[in-house]
Formats: structure tokens, C-alpha cells, sequence
DNA sequence: GAAAAATAAGACAAATCTGTCTTGATTTTC
DNA sequence: GAAAATCAAGACAGATTTGTCTTATTTTTC
């Protein structure tokens, strides 16, 4: 599942002086900068004299690394998706205690990212919502990291023995998305807990169905 | 509130035959070919010269009522939302019985919505994830959107008496958000149905609480 | 019917877009 | 050290972008 080694650190590099950095190679400097002008600015408003010009690289050296400017959004989705992926299931492998404690720590970690000054969103439902019809393989890079969310949220499910794992994941994920929606717009990392909270209260109803009301009320 | 006496038909006009409709001004021509492109292949995808073309109509007409594509766009988003919110709120007027059925009723509509072959997602949620901190008027048009919302299904919390009608109207808006988003990834229409027994949970425990535990399970 | 507004058609400008190509310098690799 | 890959700088092409302007026709309004 995870392939990479050559995995990028796409941090914000605004101050920019990669001087001290040995060997950024001019790949990762254009696959950063397209990042971060991509994702903040939107796919079609960034032209690619704008990226080349925030990474310092030569023109030519794009279309040496990258077919087309959707060859270059592709790239930057997948090596977006897999670092946030990197961090997000990784700060959740911190959470010890039974699953549904991990279930639960996913909309703390969630509130970890929104409180981010740089948030701008979740990169894939950003740019469905712009393409939409437009480019299948943008929807396909969103379809692949939805299911590894919630191939994720199934794991969890199935640890804590709920009757029906895909309910429960389909539930989760359609409030980690809300959750990532409504913190966007309202740029108010609080909406995380609302979240939690809806999911505390989904957890707790199917677990007390499977245990055929013998401890109703367990989390409260 | 409602300001409208001008609204105008957001209908997809694919066929686009206007000689038997009587008096359709060339500003409703524009606004209807530039609602669809705008919202099926994004805002900054769509160019005039598109929209003048499935319109029918000159340029100078079109700056002649537009001073510019932004001012295209805001007018587009709010007649976009006006009719949404017309038809949405109509349909949920149509629900009687307590406020709690209307406020289920909700994710009814909602799967509705979802269900037209045409279902985009919500306007806004995809113009402020195409523009993010590029265009101002963009988020306020979202924000507007947002606040009728919240005001209405506040307003429907605070007829079932819930203590806290903030926490339930933002609980509401996240599964509303959630449900759109995930609705649009994956064209299932069913994630509204999911919500809905999400927020189901919620209000059943919202109102066990207010009711000091009299009937803990009004709902299932 | 006359004045005023709305509209069509399209030329035009100035900027911007993606992508190609050339030339020469630098770096890496073996 | 030589061969090969990588990169910078930028000219260039061709298409497209938004927006302005002109001219003439149609529609509305009074």
C-alpha cells in the first residue's frame, strides 16, 4: 500500500532560499511551488509561468519532468494525497487504547489540520469541485484517497466488532467531510469537535444495538 | 427577505429552442448558459466567448449588463442560490408535523437533489473551493448562503425546544455539508439517507437530554 | 410614429495561456 | 576525465483570454 521513498516534503517554502538545502532537485522545487499555488489559488487560475517562477526553474525543465500542466495537477494530487496521508494515519497510530478511541482521536487530529494558518481544505474535494465533469483522472486520484479513508474507518469498525462496518464508515467519512467543508468556509477549526461529537453519538447507537442493550450507554 | 420578483428559471436549456417562449430577455440568456457552464465545468474554465456562444448572444450585450466575468459570477451565485433556497425551503413548507419531521425532512429533500442526473453539488461549496482566498465577494456570497440556513434550521430547533439550538444547527450544517460533498464524489445519492440517520442520533439524544430523561428513546 | 433602449455581429487590442525549441552551462554518473 | 543527464534562459508560436469599440438593426416605450 505504501510505495514510497521518494516521498516530497511539500511545507510551505515562502521564505525560499534553498541555498542551505543540498540537492533540491528542480523537480521537487516545481512539484512544491505547484503545490502551494495550486491548491491555494485553484488549478486552472495558476498558469505555469507562475509556478516556474515562484520555483526559479526554466520552462524546459517542466516539460522534461511533466507531459502536460494535468500531468503536473496529477502529480501534485498523488504526492499531496500520499503526505497527508503519511501524517494524518501516522498521528493516529500515536492514539494507543481500543479502536474506538482511534475512530474517535480522527476528528482531533482533524482539528490539528484545520488550525493550520495554511489551511485551504481538503486538495481533492477542491479540485473535484472545480473539474467535476472535466478530468476523469482527477476524480479518480479523490475516488483512490476516499478509499483509503475508508478502508481505514472499516479496520477500525470491524475491531470494535460493529454489526455493520460499512455504515458505520460511510457515517464517518460523511462528517469528516463536512467537518472539512464547514472549516474551510468558516475557517473555525471548532467544527471538528461538532463532528466528534455526531460521531460519538453514532458510535455509541450501534454499539449499544450489538450488544443487545445490555450497556446502553457507555460512552456518556 | 425574499427581495424577488425577478427571479429567473435556472432550468438546463440544452435543447435551446427560445422562439416559442415569448420575451426572453438577453440577460436571462446569459445568466442561464453562464449558471450551467459555470457550474458543470467550473468558474475560471468557462470563458465569455463560451458562454456568448450557448447564449446566442453578442459580447457587447453581455458588458453591457456585466461590468465584468467577476460581477458575472457573483450575479450567477446569487440568482443560483435564491432559486436553490426558493426550492428547498418550498419543499420543506410542504412537511407538516413537528419540527422535528421537518428537520429530517431535510435530508429527504436533499436526497432529491441529489438524485437529478444534473447534480453538480452546491455552487458554493465548489466556487470557494475553486477561488479560496482569491475572490472576496465569492465567500461572502457563500457566507450569505450559509447564514439562511442556519437561521432556518435554528428556527426549527428552537420550536422543539432544544437547549442549545446553536449546537444542533451547526451539528445539521456539517451533515448538510457532508452529505453534498460526499453525494458528488460518489453520484450515490444514498449518503443522504446516511446523514439522515445521523442526525436522527443527534436529535434523539439532544432532546432525552432537554427532557431530564423522561423517554430516552422518542425516536427509534 | 418618434425617441430611447436593447441587441447583433464582429473587428480589435493587449495580455496571457500552454507548449516547443535552441543554445549553452552545470551537474551527475561511470 | 569523459559521457550523459539535468538544468537555465528565453525566444517563439499559436491559441485563447477579457474587455472595448463601432456600426447597424431590432425592440421597447411613451
Amino acid at each position: 500500500m505504501d510505495d514510497g521513498l521518494n516521498d516530497i516534503c511539500l511545507r510551505d517554502t515562502s521564505g525560499w532560499s534553498f541555498a542551505a538545502l543540498p540537492a533540491v532537485s528542480a523537480r521537487d522545487k516545481i512539484m512544491s511551488a505547484a503545490s502551494h499555488l495550486f491548491c491555494n489559488h485553484g488549478f486552472a487560475a495558476t498558469g505555469i509561468d507562475t509556478i516556474l517562477s515562484r520555483a526559479g526553474t526554466a520552462k524546459a525543465t517542466l516539460y522534461h519532468h511533466f507531459r502536460s500542466k494535468e500531468d503536473l495537477i496529477s502529480a501534485v494530487l498523488e504526492v499531496e494525497g500520499k503526505t497527508w496521508r503519511n501524517w494524518f494515519f501516522g498521528r493516529l497510530a500515536e492514539v494507543d487504547g481500543p479502536a474506538q478511541a482511534r475512530l474517535l482521536a480522527v476528528f482531533d487530529v482533524l482539528e490539528e489540520w484545520f488550525s493550520d494558518p495554511g489551511f485551504y481544505g481538503c486538495p481533492f474535494i477542491n479540485a473535484v469541485a472545480e473539474f467535476d465533469t472535466g478530468n476523469d483522472a482527477v476524480r479518480r486520484a479523490a475516488d483512490l484517497h476516499k478509499e483509503y479513508l475508508i478502508t481505514w474507518l472499516k479496520a477500525q469498525a470491524m475491531e470494535m466488532k460493529i454489526a455493520d462496518v460499512t455504515e458505520t464508515a460511510r457515517s464517518l467519512a460523511v462528517l469528516i467531510d463536512g467537518a472539512i467543508v464547514a472549516a474551510q468556509h468558516s475557517r473555525d477549526p471548532s467544527f471538528a469537535r461538532t463532528a466528534r461529537r455526531l460521531a460519538e453519538c453514532h458510535l455509541a447507537s450501534v454499539q449499544s444495538g450489538a450488544e443487545d442493550g445490555r450497556s446502553a450507554k457507555r460512552l456518556k
